[in-house]
DNA sequence: TTTATATAGTTGTTTAAACAACTGTATGCA
DNA sequence: TGCATACAGTTGTTTAAACAACTATATAAA
């Protein structure tokens, strides 16, 4: 017997795995009670841009694994709420910079705070080496795929 | 210090994981080059009827992590599609029951195997024993959100 | 220099998720 | 019986994901 031969009852909850999906819901959720007005994927796209500003979309693709078109769509929300400008690069032409505003930068406490927070929530009673495993895990499964 | 305490730069990957979504892309890419024409939404409600079949729409929800209005339209899909039979309850007339076609049946030994096979190629490298306690946490984080 | 090819980003289309508001049926209690 | 409440399912709207097709710029090779 393989390694990874899998019982047909366990296929389920690992390919259709909600909890991903329940964290962000609610942060999502966290987030409007705070009154911060954005989408959990704006803020997955700042999150990257708070580490390092002026990224090119394309390093945002890759950074939060989405398709050029989804980065096109959130950017142009993102500029709408005045939270980042598009900077054409001076060395390529063909690349935009996304650069933080102001008002991007001050959201960063809060919503990393409600992010913490419900990170805390999410994760009552799981310990930090379980927490580690099951990251792994995902990091392995993603690379394997990608 | 307390045991769900995090480290910042450790937040981003846990909430926006998209493993369980590349898994799920990635068997749907399966299913398309074996020419099996259904999306893994629909799938992921058929794989539930495969295990019982008639199942009430409510069921359904609870069962697949969605809610009421995405069931209703993926039932509309599936019945489209000659999948699936909206039957309604005698013993209650609120309740549809969500009944199996043949050509339904006849998906399940393909599609299982096609699943079976994605799940080998996500989880290369990964143990069994990694995979058991990954499934836990994510479980566990469901549990605590819902 | 010219041409082929790769890369960065945009636009269009279809499908589904999330949320709110709604209809119809059942249940429990005065 | 009659009414309030809970439950099952539907419809409408907004937002995003996935995929294909496209434009513009850069690079590399003839």
């Amino acid at each position: 017997m393989q390694n990874n031969q899998f019982k047909k009852s366990e296929l389920y909850s690992f390919i259709t795995g909600k909890a991903t999906t329940a964290i962000a819901r609610r942060l999502q959720k966290n987030f409007k009670q705070q009154g911060v007005e954005i989408t959990i994927e704006q803020w997955s796209v700042l999150y990257h841009l708070w580490k390092e500003d002026g990224l090119s979309q394309q390093a945002l693709c890759d950074a939060t694994f989405r398709d050029k078109p989804s980065i096109t769509r959130l950017v142009d929300n993102l500029e709408k709420l005045k939270l980042v400008k598009r900077v054409p690069s001076k060395d390529d032409r063909r690349i935009n910079l996304i650069c933080l505003t102001p008002e991007a930068l001050q959201l960063q406490e809060t919503t990393m705070g409600i992010a913490n927070q419900t990170l805390v929530e999410a994760l009552e009673g799981v310990t930090n080496g379980q927490v580690e495993i099951a990251k792994e895990v995902l990091q392995i499964v993603y690379e394997n795929l990608k």
